[in-house]
DNA sequence: AGTAGTATGTACGCTACCGCACAAAAATGC
DNA sequence: GCATTTTTGTGCGGTAGCGTACATACTACT
């Protein structure tokens, strides 16, 4: 690997969204870190001592069941960060953080964010907003889960990880996409067999090439659509916020 | 129908919740109202006016897919409140609110609710606690769907529908809780029939009768307690808030 | 180059649930 | 009381996805 890409805290939507006066105060606290997969970030019921700004990584948020089986219910890239627990109030979550794709992102020290919070105003907004986003996300994923088929999910899931990188090929092998959407290894074979077969993606052992996008989002379900607007809607410029 | 049963504010829980302060200043702008069964609260994307705040009445957040298909993402009765997109900032959410019990409610006009949080303070505290307390529900509704049968998902909606009334009895057609739970009324028919069968459940065209709650409780998935615990521990008396 | 380990392909019987069709029973209205 | 409507019961073929088992292929290590 040659030398990292430059990173910026403003390559995260979130903090770019924030006025200026605001994210010039919270920059020099903000501390790059990289993310190795699989890292877990909180466990069910633990509580962060940062939030985490993704750049380039992915924050997987899943549920792990009694009998061993798990859920993703959402997943946070540079679009937004893991920790909103903190500031809801609560602390923890009954859910799980781990790194779903390696990468690099920016942690704050979780005291430091409740104090931004909590003198209101725009970052308050940003990040109720945020949250509301996350919700849209869980939401649909609950209905999604219900009600469509196995290939459907995945090229949503594909979709949603596709928009929170810059590039077209995923690190991920077919055993972690199926733990993810709560499905066995052998259905995202087939659902991926596929996907490859119409030209629309292109896999080998671990790695995953979008190789058609538009062709994905004929596939998709409206569940792709429905949180992609809504993230837009919700956390453009915080200027914008009536 | 004899006369109501006397209805007072500091039964829906998160109003008992609050201080005495703000309660009383709540108080004189809350409006006792009826909602009848099947009554539309908000579509998607619509924008509430008031928020809610259930007694007897539970209202169901749903979705409702392009198939015509629905699937409820989580309920609201008196533990809760309808309209945290409006101080999350969004204002509207793609789902559906539906009065699934008919019943009374206190309501209050949205802009009072925006003056209150926008004050920060124990009201912030408690709406933004029991939000993060929906989410969990939400969230746990999507990794039940994906994972657990009929007949317990089914057990899980009972027993939370219970705990948000103060009777054994539900109004509530085969056909009304299958378009909950997102699944065919057969399906509902077959589940409920077994449950029947066991002593546990007694029903009669539209009403089902509890019999064995402990019983309930024996069938139930994970889920259902997950969710209660998680209520409870969120919206205990503000005060608590540490 | 050979070997161990990991990732993917394939096959087969099984189950839960679906979609549909229709019968039976209970409530409602006239 | 009788007809209509609503709700519930039941049966049957179809299917998506599961659990299991095992084969194949790719990668990495020595």
């Amino acid at each position: 690997m040659l030398s990292s890409p430059p990173h910026q805290p403003n390559q995260n939507r979130l903090l770019a969204a924030l006025p200026v006066a605001e994210f010039e105060r919270l920059k020099p606290h903000l501390e790059l870190v990289h993310l190795p997969l699989g890292d877990v970030l909180c466990e069910s019921g633990g509580r962060l001592s940062y939030v985490y700004f993704p750049i380039s990584t992915i924050i997987s948020l899943h549920y792990i069941l009694e009998n061993g089986a798990s859920s993703e219910i959402a997943g946070v890239g540079n679009e937004g960060m893991l920790g909103v627990s903190l500031f809801m109030g609560g602390e923890s979550t009954p859910s799980w953080a781990t790194v779903q794709t390696a990468g690099h992102g920016y942690r704050l020290k979780a005291a430091l964010l409740m104090q931004e919070f909590n003198q209101g105003g725009s970052v308050q907004r940003l990040l109720l907003r945020y949250t509301q986003a996350l919700i849209t996300q869980i939401s649909q994923t609950a209905v999604c889960n219900r009600h469509h088929t196995i290939e459907q999910q995945l090229s949503r899931w594909l979709l949603l990880t596709l928009d929170r990188l810059n590039s077209e090929e995923l690190i991920m092998t077919q055993e972690l996409i199926a733990s993810m959407l709560g499905v066995r290894r052998e259905g995202i074979t087939e659902a991926a067999g596929k996907l490859q077969q119409a030209g629309i993606i292109r896999y080998r052992r671990g790695h995953i090439t979008v190789l058609d996008r538009s062709g994905l989002e004929k596939h998709v379900c409206e569940c792709y659509e429905v949180v992609r607007k809504e993230f837009e809607r919700l956390i453009r410029d915080v200027g914008n916020v009536r």
